[in-house]
DNA sequence: CTATATGCAAAACGTTTGCATCCCT
DNA sequence: AGGGATGCAAACGTTTTGCATATAG
């Protein structure tokens, strides 16, 4: 799914909604669905700063409301590990990925495990449950050299 | 483990890193450890207030200083699922478990897998990581009417 | 006795909200 | 034209911090 697929779901998302494709949300949706920083999480600071380069005028509470829409919309993930703040991660609907992160300089690695999708319907069913949704996080340190410019573990 | 030996065990930690074992932390400890509310996943106002009964003097400071020197000491594990707030659980070194939370009154149920452990690291070591830690949290609606006096799902 | 811990209140932080104005449809 | 959206700044809840005082070792 590229950015303008994306504006393109979010907009029917916002219709159905009696809900308006504004400039801003069709313009943050474009820069949240970038493919070059697809899996970049961002934080709404982050995410706040690459739109204001494209719309000097934009404010914050902007953003978080667009991001809000997105997580109805489906279109949208939080993501509250580790430290204090919220990271966001644009969704495919139909998709899911659980993700594995650099202790050492905080890269986040995603992937896709059908055996552990499976285990965790069964466990949810042990359970009396019917699954949702998941989340799984997992934190590691990396066992070669990071080519990251950014990490620490530049092969000491 | 019970409070006690929590209270041990934290005190050695507080030994080897040249800090002190004071009232204060040992209460919040032990009512931390209080085997009635182990799974109970505190906040940091749900603990102030257990704490305050018995110490009136206490101030949210301590609470979120002690809870971290925990965290350090391996006894503690913070959680922040769900909604803004961070939820602390007391842990018992060496054992692991993760979290089936529902959907209808936010029940956290604790369970352990053995299988997802190993895909776990196994998963990891194919990422070229090395394991240090992870966090599964399954969200899921009951499929039988729920026991909890305050659970929405009571068999509509 | 001295280094560390406490309680308080203020500050910091991310996030939400009220409101006057603006702009899609 | 009118219901919704925006930007701003103030409000909010949680967590951290500075500082004077208290206390464990």
């Amino acid at each position: 799914m590229d950015a303008s697929e994306a504006v393109k779901r979010f907009n029917e998302y916002l219709k159905s909604h009696q809900h308006k494709l504004t400039k801003q949300r069709a313009l943050i949706t474009e820069i949240f669905f970038d493919p070059d920083k697809r899996s970049e999480h961002p934080t709404v600071e982050e995410l706040y700063l690459r739109v204001k380069e494209r719309d000097r005028n934009v404010g914050h509470a902007t953003i978080y409301r667009t991001l809000k829409l997105l997580i109805e919309a489906g279109l949208a993930v939080p993501n509250r590990i580790g430290e204090g703040l919220t990271r966001y991660e644009p969704e495919i609907p139909g998709e899911h990925h659980d993700h594995m992160i650099c202790d050492r300089c905080g890269l986040i690695v995603e992937f896709e495990d059908e055996e552990i999708e499976r285990l965790q319907e069964e466990i949810a069913k042990k359970l009396g449950f019917s699954l949702l949704d998941h989340s799984m996080n997992l934190v590691g340190s990396p066992q070669e050299p990071c080519q990251r410019p950014d990490c620490l573990n530049q092969g000491s």
